[in-house]
DNA sequence: CGACGGGACGC
DNA sequence: CGACGGGACGC
């Protein structure tokens, strides 16, 4: 954006409205002439506030401070009459975690030969308070976790964004149940900020308020989230270790076998089907799948079937998915493993597809006598187990589970050559592609109608609606049968409705239309002081 | 040590 | 028909 040279030779005060068209107005924070310093400080935090001294100019800031991200605004502040420096400026960054940083390596620092200069976060103009934020009030987030997470998972998730001093979940204090919040004190502001840019955006990381800032409702309680602010988590099998679905389902650890251990695994030999050796490659299956899904899970999930001996799940750069091997102990078990789970969603909208590791699927398809063995070895009573774990859960509390949905809202259709192909939508979609990063700007905001009044799992919707690119977010309103999706792209937001208006997802027929723009917002900007 | 030209919707 | 989301800590 902003560049030393931009500014030409201004070393003091720097108006960004100096030398601009001002028919031209291109400025991208949405605002026209006086509203501009509205969007001075977004995103939060990302502004410093400056005391050097009164030599310290445009440019000389400009080249200590690049190193910490990417500068948007310097401005050094000089007295109107004498023009001369107040030994005060300004130093935008476009992420909060840059300024932190930079703030917290400069701090203190001395400009050439001048007193140390001091740097603090920038008080925005709308804050209402002239207090300086102090550390402790930048190194704790708030988040929103699912009820089963501990201090250990919190810790796990958020470790890789800086030095963490303590995990937090909110508990009920009779029960023991978490409230489904927990809070992370890392160590430094920027570290704190990294976790907020990054982490899971279901998270919804932000930081947390100083303690004694908090004010109860005016019944005098704490004011309690709605149940149905959870109900992501309910779903989401992207969130951790094993999501209830997969909850006491098979065994949880194997054996890692060497990667060229070809051989049998001394297994719990099956008496009436003898492994013949020379089919022993049908053992194996390759998995690809949701990246979300762990090891674990593929154990859990493939455990089902008796006979597992080996799982592991990599990472597939290339396509951006991931890719899992199973191995059972004997064919039959593979066969059945890929006949009752290929295109399994989960989550649901992401079948998985299974294939044998080699080539060998013709040779064990249709009227194969292995496959016939396999299918009368492997009993009606753990096809039943499986099937209970997919409908079980439908019960008590939990209504709004997705297993049931799973199963019964994809569309089979069956092809020429025999096969099924399973989907969770009527809709013809292009590939998935990835969502947006959630600080793009919207450009086009779609409103979704539901048929029915329960909406198809997020996922599923997220799925759907990511196909043409620069989705940012989709999101229903809790206990309402519409939502919205926010494209930052006019053209992806145009083909989503083209492809999804009329279909059905997961069984519930869709409305796809452009939104109204928001109600607030224009209350919002209307009375904007 | 120390805060951002001033201004502020429009029926 | 179907219009605008959710957040907090016993001291």
């Amino acid at each position: 954006m902003a560049s030393p040279e931009a500014h030409g030779d201004f070393d003091v005060d720097v108006d960004r409205d100096q030398g601009r068209d001002p028919d031209n107005d291109n400025d991208d924070d949405g605002f026209g002439g006086p509203y501009r310093n509205f969007n001075r400080d977004d995103p939060p935090n990302s502004r410093l506030f400056l005391m050097v001294n009164k030599a310290t100019k445009y440019r000389q800031l400009w080249d200590l401070f690049e190193q910490f991200g990417e500068i948007q605004d310097i401005r050094v502040l000089k007295d109107r009459d004498t023009q001369e420096s107040k030994g005060l400026a300004y130093v935008k960054f476009s992420k909060a975690s840059q300024a932190c940083r930079a703030m917290e390596e400069l701090n203190g620092k001395k400009l050439r030969d001048g007193k140390p200069m001091k740097i603090l976060i920038a008080q925005s103009r709308t804050s209402h308070t002239n207090r300086d934020l102090e550390d402790a009030e930048l190194t704790r987030i708030f988040v929103m976790i699912p009820k089963n997470f501990t201090e250990n998972d919190l810790t796990s998730n958020f470790e890789e964004f800086g030095e963490i001093e303590y995990c937090n979940v909110l508990r009920d204090k009779s029960t023991g149940e978490s409230k489904g919040y927990g809070y992370v004190r890392f160590m430094r502001p920027s570290q704190a900020a990294l976790a907020i840019e990054n982490s899971d955006r279901r998270f919804r990381a932000i930081l947390a308020e100083p303690k004694y800032r908090l004010n109860p409702n005016p019944q005098g309680d704490w004011h309690q989230p709605p149940e149905s602010m959870h109900a992501n988590f309910g779903y989401d099998p992207c969130f951790q270790g094993v999501p209830p679905i997969f909850k006491n389902m098979g065994p949880k650890t194997l054996p890692l076998p060497h990667f060229d251990d070809f051989g049998c695994h001394p297994g719990p030999p099956l008496s009436n089907l003898t492994s013949d050796d020379s089919l022993d490659f049908s053992r194996w299956l390759s998995v690809t799948m949701d990246p979300c899904i762990t090891r674990e899970q593929l154990t859990a999930l493939f455990g089902l079937i008796p006979g597992l001996d080996f799982c592991d799940a990599q990472k597939d750069v290339i396509n951006s998915c991931r890719l899992g091997y199973v191995r059972y102990n004997n064919p039959a078990s593979a066969i059945y493993a890929k006949e009752k789970l290929n295109q399994f969603e989960y989550p649901p909208g992401s079948p998985m597809m299974i294939h044998f590791a080699k080539d060998v699927e013709a040779a064990t398809s249709g009227e194969n006598p292995l496959r016939l063995m396999a299918l009368q070895l492997v009993t009606a009573q753990v096809m039943a187990e499986v099937s209970s774990h997919f409908t079980d859960r439908a019960q008590p509390g939990r209504g709004q589970m997705v297993q049931p949905q799973m199963m019964q809202s994809t569309q089979q259709t069956r092809h020429a050559n025999g096969d099924f192909e399973t989907s969770f939508t009527t809709a013809r979609l292009p590939p998935k592609q990835p969502l947006a990063p959630m600080n793009t700007p919207m450009k086009e905001r779609l409103f979704v109608v539901c048929s029915s009044s329960a909406p198809p799992p997020p996922e599923a919707l997220t799925n759907a609606f990511c196909r043409f690119g620069n989705l940012i977010e989709i999101y229903m309103l809790p206990s309402k049968s519409y939502g919205y999706a926010k494209y930052a792209d006019e053209s992806s937001a145009k083909a989503a409705i083209e492809a999804l208006h009329g279909q059905e997802v997961c069984g519930v027929r869709l409305k796809v239309l452009p939104a109204d723009p928001p109600k607030e917002e224009a209350r919002k900007r209307k009375h904007t002081v």
